[in-house]
DNA sequence: CCGATGTGCAACCATCGAGTTGCTGGCAAG
DNA sequence: CTTGCCAGCAACTCGATGGTTGCACATCGG
């Protein structure tokens, strides 16, 4: 198993940069908007060569955010929701982990400040 | 007002570029797990600089991921839940949203094939 | 078979970002 | 007042990354 300890590496490092890029970011838009997709469709859409948009997507495929499956001599590629999904729940569990932290510590302090001033 | 449109530039690019570096990553947890903590402080946890920190720190308050305030010569940084909550609850909506349209391609692509192999 | 179209690979360039060192300025404790 | 931390620039190095061009290889259509 992967072990997925809260702040290393894994799975969840290579979404977030994957995800840092808005080039990418704008990549999936595009994607998720018209199902499947090329490389070549998708650089039509963008201002930047075919080949810089299949360089995105070999960053997006290695990050689980898509998959390419080859039909003839062109390859189509679709979002998979599944990881972007999971990265989110990793996010939400955070989040709640800080407030929960955040908390505690405030109530130690509320106590502290009883115990200063009675 | 900040416009904030799905894959456009925003409060979202700013945490998710926050987010991409693990070691921005490792100094949220030390930073979740003391409470508060000074760059001088979260610097001896880490392989790097003070001044290091203090940029990863700068970054991540620009991102809204963390909050300093002067107390005395000392500057004591805190983690601020609510920005990664509200970008969890959009990669979720994201998600979903990915999730509605690879179910509408589907169903299409199924009613075609339908019509052409009767 | 031959041309057109789409991918993949490699070299190359420019910029960005993480990290460093070195110095200055403020605040506090002796 | 002086000494010692702590924070805040500023300048610099260097590797990673987004982007480009050029070419070779495969595949489809005539």
């Amino acid at each position: 198993m992967t072990d997925e300890r809260q702040g290393s590496v894994g799975v969840v490092d290579s979404v977030l940069v994957a995800l840092a890029d808005n080039t990418r970011r704008e990549l999936l838009q595009l994607l998720a908007a018209q199902g499947e997709a090329t490389a070549t469709t998708l650089a039509e859409s963008l201002p930047i060569s075919r080949q810089a948009v299949a360089k995105h997507l070999a960053v997006l495929d290695a990050a689980g955010l898509v998959s390419g499956s080859r039909v003839g001599r062109e390859v189509r590629y679709a979002v998979k929701p599944a990881t972007l999904d999971a990265t989110a729940r990793w996010m939400t569990m955070l989040a709640a982990d800080w407030d929960r932290r955040l908390a505690k510590i405030k109530h130690i302090a509320e106590a502290a400040e009883r115990r200063d001033t009675p």
